[in-house]
RNA sequence: GCCCAGAUGGCGGAAUUGGUAGACGCGUCAGACUCAAAAUCUGGUUUCCGCAAGGAAGUGCAGGUUCGAUUCCUGUUCUGGGCACCA
C-alpha cells in the first residue's frame, strides 16, 4: 500500500470544501482564538514559494489551536485596491477590475492547493463596494472627530463646535496651524468671534482640527506615476515603485492626524507583543524628541519681527549658542532681512526652492546658507548672535528655527567652521576644537549659572528658568507627519464628501458606498488631479456641488480588515458590536516586516480612533505579531566564454573570459545542469558546447556523460533571475503535506532564508517513512492494537511535549524535527500500535493534515481528526531527561567509577558534573565543595 | 553617520533558564539489495593526531566573570535590516 499524496490530498480538499468544516461560528462555548495572516495584494505574477510560509505557519498554528479546544478564526481576504493594477490596466488595457478579479482566482487556486483551513465564508475584498462602504463610513468618522488634547482622545467634532460657541479656541490651540483667522494674527479667538465667523471661515477652523482633513501641504509629487505618495512610498528621493523622481509639489490634499496619536501610538507599544526591532523601527519613525522652545528677541532693521522662537533639545548649552539659523522657508524670513543681504538671501531661497528632493538627499553633507542681517538675542545673557537662513534646517519639524551650538553639534560645528563663525567652548577639555561633541556629561563651563553643573542635570535647571521667565517652555516634538491620504488615481475608494463653496461636506451614510464609477480611461491627468476627474458628469453633480477626484491609498482598506473579518456580510455597520467583542483582538498576526511603518501604524491608529469614538472594546488590534522572513531565490548561473556560444563549468571559468548569464532552475539538478533541457530553454542555446568540470568537451565526449557545474548566488525571487519556484510544481511533485512540513523545516519563521529545492527529499523521505508506520508496500496494514510498552510511551511523550512547546513558541523547524527524531526511533522499536500512532497522528494534523485525515479514517475512526482533542502528555514517562549527563541518581554517582558520593541532602535526585570534574575526580581530586541548585542540580567546586 | 539584529561543520540550521556543542535534514563516503541504474535500507561524517582504545583543539576575533560560557560582560571585525540634515 503506496503513499498516494496527490489521491489523498484531492478527495480531503474537495472533502473540506464539501463540508465546510473550516467555517467558524461567532457564536460558541469555546474561548476564541483569532490568528491571521497580513491578506495579500494579488499581483499577476501569483504566489511564489516565499508567499506561503507565513500562511503555512498561521495556518498550522490556528489549526493547532484548535485541537487545543479554542474556536478560531482564521480568514483571508486580498487587498484588491492599488497601483500595479491601474499601470497594468495603462499599460494592457485591461481594466483593474478584470485583472484584480483574474489574479485573486490565481492565489486561491494556489491556495487551496496547500491545504489551507481559511474559513473562506468571510473572505474580504477591499475593492468590493460593500466593504468600502465601510471604508468610507470610517473615513467619515475621522472627519468628524478632532484630537482632544486635555482628554487625550478623538472626539467628535460637535463637541468641539460647542466649545467654541462657549469659550472660543483659547484652550484648546490649532494642533498645526496651516490657516489664519482672518483678521486675528494669533489664532486665539474668542466666542464673539466664532459666533461672529460665516460658514466657510467656521469649515476651515474646523478643518484645522479634524483627524481627516484637508491641507495645503508639501507632498510628494512623482511625476512619472502621476500622483502623490506618502513619505514611506518615497526612497532616497525616488518612488519605491518604478523608482521615478520625486519633487515636492503643494497640493491640497487629504490627510490624517496621526500626529495626535504619536504619543499613543508610541506608549502602546509597551502592551502588544511585536519584536524588538519592529517597536524600534516604529519608535525611530514616531522620533519622539524632548527639548524645549526657547524665544530669542529679534534686532532687525524692519523691527516688524520682536522674537523668534527656537527649539532646541538641548537647552543646558544655551550659553553656547553662536548663531541662529531658520529655515528658507520660515515665515518671517522677509520680514528681518537686512536692506544690505536682501539680494543674496533671495538668490539663496531661489536655490533652495530649485532643489529638488534627489539632490537634497544626495548632497546631504553639502553645507550651504546665508546670513540675514538681522541679530538675535540670547535671552539669557543678552548676547548678540547672527540670524542665518540654511537648507539643513528644516520648516516642517519643530519652529523651523535652531539655536546653533557649534562646540556640542556636529551639523552646527561645520556651519560655523565653513562660514568662520567664532565658537563658544562652553565644555572645557571635552571640546578638541576640531570637532563637536554632543556629550551630556560634561561639565559646564562659561556658561553663567550652569557653571559646574553637569550638563544633563543642566536641561531641567534651564527649562525652569526660561518657563519662569515666560519665554519658553518645555517641548516634546515627534518626527513622524500626518499621513497624505490622497492618491491621484482611479483604482481605490472615492472619497465620500461634496465640496460646496470649495468646502468638502460628508455625503449622508445612506449614500454609502460612494462607488468607484465605470471608466476606461486611467492614465493620471498630469495637473494633480486624478482620473476621475475625466468622469465629469459623476464629478460635477451641479453648478454648486463637485465631487473630489481623488482615491484614498492602498492602506486604507488595509487599516481596518481585520475587524471586519468577525463579521463580513453585515450591510448595517463595519461589523456587529457582539461579534467584535466575541472575536477582539487579533491573537497572532503573521506578515512580513515590510510593513512594519505604515499598515502597522495605520491599522493601530483606525483602531484606537474607533476605540475613542466607542466603537470597540480594544485600542490596539495586534496582540502579538510575527515577523516571517522572505525567502530568497537561490540562483544558478553558467558561465559562456565571451562571443563564443560555449560554456565552460563553474570551476574552470577563471580560465576564460567569461560573461555570467542567469539559468532557470528548474533546468538544473543541484548544481549540474541538464544540458539537453538548456539546448531546449531557448533556441539561441540550441547548438551551445560545453566544457565540463573535468575538461573534457561535448564535442569530444562521445556521450560519454561529463558533468557541467553551475555557480550559485544567493539573491531576491524573481523572474528575471529565472529562480523563481513555484509552490504549485512542489505540491504536485512532492505534495502539499511535504511542502508544508518542508517550508516550516527551512529555517526559523522570523528569519530569511533561500530555498533550496534539493533540500525537500529530506521531508519527502519522513512523510513516506510515517506512512511505513501504518502501512508495508508488500505487508500493506502493519498497525496493530497491541498495547504500548515503556520505552514506545517515552517515545510517544517525549514527542508530544516537544511539539506542544515548540509550536507555543513558533519554533515550527524544531517541532518537524522532533516528528522526525519520533518516527526514526518508532521505526527502530518497529513500533505499529495504534496507542502510540493515534495521538501522533492528532499531532501531527496541523502540520500535514491531508495525509493525518486519511489515516485517521484508515484507522477506522468515523469522526474527523481536525476536532479531536490535542493528546496529553504523561510527564513520568519524561523523569528521566533526555540528556544523558555523567550523572547520578538518588545520591549515588552512575559512572563507572568505584567511587561513593553519599549526598548530605536527600531532596537532590540529580546531579550534574562536567566531563572535566569527572576527569579530576577520576584523577584522584574529589569536590572540595557541593552547590545545590533547585534540588536538582549541583555545581561542584574542584 | 546613527539605531537594531545576527555570526555555530561542506550547506540549512539545533542547543528553551549558563550544564556532554553540532539535534534534525541536505550533501558526501562506505556497505546491503540490483545484471545495472533509480528507489529503498544500514553505518560513518567538526577539525587534527591515532590501526584502535583514546587524546587535543573548537561556536567571527581579543579579553573578562564562572567549577563550567554558543549562552552573561567589555572591546573589535564582518554581515543583514531600519533611519538618514528631525536640532
Amino acid at each position: 500500500m503506496e503513499y498516494n499524496f496527490s489521491e489523498i490530498e484531492k478527495k480531503w480538499q474537495e472533502q473540506w470544501k464539501r463540508s465546510g468544516v473550516y467555517a467558524v461560528s461567532n457564536d460558541s462555548d469555546k474561548p476564541k482564538f483569532y490568528v491571521l495572516d497580513m491578506f495579500p495584494y494579488p499581483s499577476g505574477a501569483g504566489l511564489h514559494v516565499g508567499h506561503p510560509l507565513g500562511y503555512v505557519a498561521s495556518d498550522i498554528y490556528a489549526r493547532y489551536k484548535r485541537l487545543k479546544g479554542f474556536n478560531v478564526l482564521h480568514p483571508m481576504g486580498y487587498d484588491a485596491f492599488g497601483l500595479p493594477a491601474e499601470q497594468y490596466a495603462i499599460d494592457h488595457g485591461i481594466h483593474p477590475a478584470a485583472s484584480t478579479e483574474a489574479n485573486i482566482n490565481t492565489f486561491r487556486r494556489q491556495m487551496d492547493n496547500i491545504g489551507f483551513s481559511y474559513d473562506w465564508s468571510r473572505e474580504v475584498r477591499t475593492c468590493d463596494p460593500h466593504y468600502y462602504k465601510w471604508t468610507q463610513w470610517i473615513f467619515l468618522q475621522l472627519f468628524d472627530s478632532w484630537f482632544n488634547r486635555k482628554t487625550r482622545k478623538a472626539e467628535r467634532i460637535g463637541s468641539l463646535v460647542s466649545i467654541f460657541e462657549n469659550e472660543g479656541n483659547a484652550s484648546y490651540e490649532v494642533p498645526n496651524p496651516k490657516f489664519r483667522v482672518p483678521g486675528k494674527n494669533s489664532s486665539g479667538f474668542s466666542s464673539q468671534d466664532w459666533k461672529g465667523f460665516d460658514e466657510k471661515t467656521r469649515q476651515l477652523i474646523l478643518m484645522e482640527y479634524r483627524l481627516a482633513y484637508l491641507a495645503y501641504t508639501d507632498v510628494n509629487w512623482c511625476e512619472a506615476l502621476g500622483t502623490v505618495l506618502a513619505n514611506d512610498e518615497v526612497i532616497n528621493g525616488v518612488s519605491e515603485r518604478g523608482g521615478f523622481p520625486v519633487v515636492k509639489k503643494k497640493m491640497r490634499q487629504w490627510s490624517l492626524r496621526i500626529t495626535e496619536y504619536a504619543e499613543r501610538l508610541l506608549s502602546g507599544l509597551d502592551t502588544i507583543d511585536f519584536s524588538d526591532s519592529l517597536k524600534e523601527i516604529q519608535r525611530n519613525w514616531i522620533g519622539k524628541s524632548l527639548g524645549a522652545e526657547i524665544d530669542f528677541p529679534v534686532k532687525s532693521e524692519k523691527n516688524i519681527v520682536k522674537s523668534m522662537r527656537v527649539f532646541t533639545t538641548r537647552p543646558d548649552t544655551i550659553f553656547g549658542v553662536d548663531f541662529m539659523v531658520v529655515a528658507p522657508e520660515h515665515e518671517m524670513v522677509q520680514d528681518i532681512v537686512a536692506a544690505g543681504s536682501k539680494a543674496a538671501i533671495e538668490e539663496y531661497l531661489l536655490y533652495a526652492q530649485s532643489r529638488s528632493e534627489i539632490e537634497r538627499m544626495a548632497e546631504v553633507k553639502r553645507i550651504t546658507g546665508c546670513f540675514t542681517g538681522a541679530y538675535a538675542v540670547n535671552p539669557l545673557n543678552g548676547r548678540e548672535i547672527p540670524i542665518w537662513i540654511s537648507e539643513y534646517v528644516l520648516a516642517g519639524y519643530g519652529t523651523g528655527a535652531i539655536m546653533g551650538v557649534p562646540c556640542g553639534d556636529e551639523r552646527d560645528h561645520k556651519f560655523a567652521k565653513h562660514f568662520a563663525i567664532p565658537i563658544t567652548n562652553i565644555i572645557g577639555e571635552h571640546y578638541n576644537g576640531e570637532e563637536a561633541n554632543p556629550t551630556k556629561d560634561a561639565i559646564l563651563q562659561n556658561s553663567d549659572f550652569l557653571n559646574g553643573m553637569l550638563m544633563r542635570d543642566a536641561i531641567d535647571v534651564v527649562i525652569g528658568r526660561v518657563e519662569e521667565l515666560g519665554i519658553g517652555k518645555r517641548q516634546i516634538n515627534y518626527k513622524m507627519r500626518d499621513a497624505g491620504w490622497s492618491r491621484q488615481r482611479y483604482w481605490g475608494e472615492p472619497f465620500p464628501v461634496i465640496y460646496k463653496d470649495d468646502v468638502p461636506y460628508p455625503i449622508d451614510e445612506k449614500e454609502l458606498p460612494l462607488r468607484l464609477p465605470p471608466s476606461d480611461d486611467f492614465k493620471p491627468s498630469g495637473t494633480g488631479e486624478g482620473p476621475l476627474a475625466k468622469v465629469k458628469d459623476w464629478v460635477y453633480i451641479n453648478e454648486s456641488e463637485r465631487r473630489d477626484t481623488n482615491t484614498m491609498p492602498t492602506h486604507a482598506g488595509a487599516a481596518w480588515y481585520f475587524l471586519r473579518y468577525a463579521d463580513p456580510h453585515n450591510d448595517n455597520a463595519f461589523a456587529d458590536r457582539k461579534a467584535l467583542d466575541y472575536w477582539g483582538q487579533v491573537d497572532v498576526y503573521i506578515g512580513g516586516a515590510e510593513h512594519a511603518v505604515a499598515h502597522l501604524l495605520y491599522s493601530r491608529l483606525w483602531t484606537k480612533v474607533l476605540f475613542d469614538l466607542g466603537y470597540l472594546s480594544f485600542e490596539e488590534p495586534f496582540k502579538k505579531l510575527i515577523n516571517q522572513g522572505k525567502i530568497g531565490g537561490d540562483s544558478r548561473l553558467v558561465y559562456r566564454i565571451r562571443n563564443t556560444n560555449t560554456f565552460v563549468s563553474a570551476g574552470l571559468k577563471n580560465d576564460y573570459q567569461t560573461d555570467e548569464l542567469h539559468v532557470d532552475v528548474t533546468l538544473v539538478n543541484g548544481i549540474e545542469l541538464d544540458i539537453e533541457g538548456f539546448r531546449k530553454w531557448r533556441d539561441e542555446y540550441s547548438d551551445a558546447e560545453f566544457i565540463f568540470e573535468d575538461g573534457s568537451t561535448t564535442s569530444e565526449s562521445n556521450g560519454k556523460d561529463g558533468r557541467y557545474l553551475c555557480g550559485t548566488r544567493l539573491e531576491k525571487m524573481s523572474k528575471r533571475y529565472f529562480n523563481v519556484v513555484n509552490p504549485d510544481d512542489v505540491v504536485k511533485k512532492y505534495g502539499a503535506d511535504t511542502f508544508r512540513m518542508y517550508e516550516m523545516f527551512l529555517g526559523p519563521i522570523e528569519m530569511s532564508k533561500p530555498w533550496d529545492t534539493k533540500g525537500i527529499e529530506g521531508v519527502y523521505r519522513f512523510i513516506r517513512k510515517f506512512w511505513r508506520l501504518f502501512y508495508d508496500e508488500q505487508k500493506g496494514k502493519v498497525w496493530n492494537d497491541a498495547p504500548a510498552t515503556n520505552a514506545e510511551l517515552k517515545v510517544l511523550n517525549r514527542t508530544i511535549k516537544k511539539v506542544e512547546d515548540d509550536v507555543e513558541r513558533f519554533s515550527f523547524n524544531t517541532a518537524v524535527s522532533a516528528f522526525m527524531v519520533c518516527v526514526n526511533e518508532l521505526t527502530d522499536l518497529n513500533c505499529h500500535k495504534r496507542a502510540v500512532l493515534e495521538p501522533l497522528l492528532v499531532l501531527l494534523t496541523p502540520f500535514a493534515p491531508h495525509l493525518c485525515e486519511e489515516l485517521w479514517q484508515r484507522l477506522g475512526n468515523a469522526t474527523t481528526i481536525l476536532d479531536q482533542p490535542y493528546p496529553r502528555y504523561d510527564p513520568q514517562y519524561l523523569v528521566e531527561s533526555s540528556k544523558d549527563y555523567p550523572v547520578s541518581i538518588n545520591g549515588k554517582l552512575r559512572t563507572q567509577i568505584n567511587m561513593d558520593l553519599e549526598l548530605s541532602q536527600p531532596e537532590v535526585e540529580e546531579i550534574v558534573l562536567s566531563n572535566s570534574i569527572v576527569q579530576k575526580w577520576l584523577e584522584g581530586k574529589p569536590p572540595k565543595k557541593i552547590i545545590y541548585v533547585k534540588n536538582k542540580m549541583v555545581n561542584v567546586v574542584v
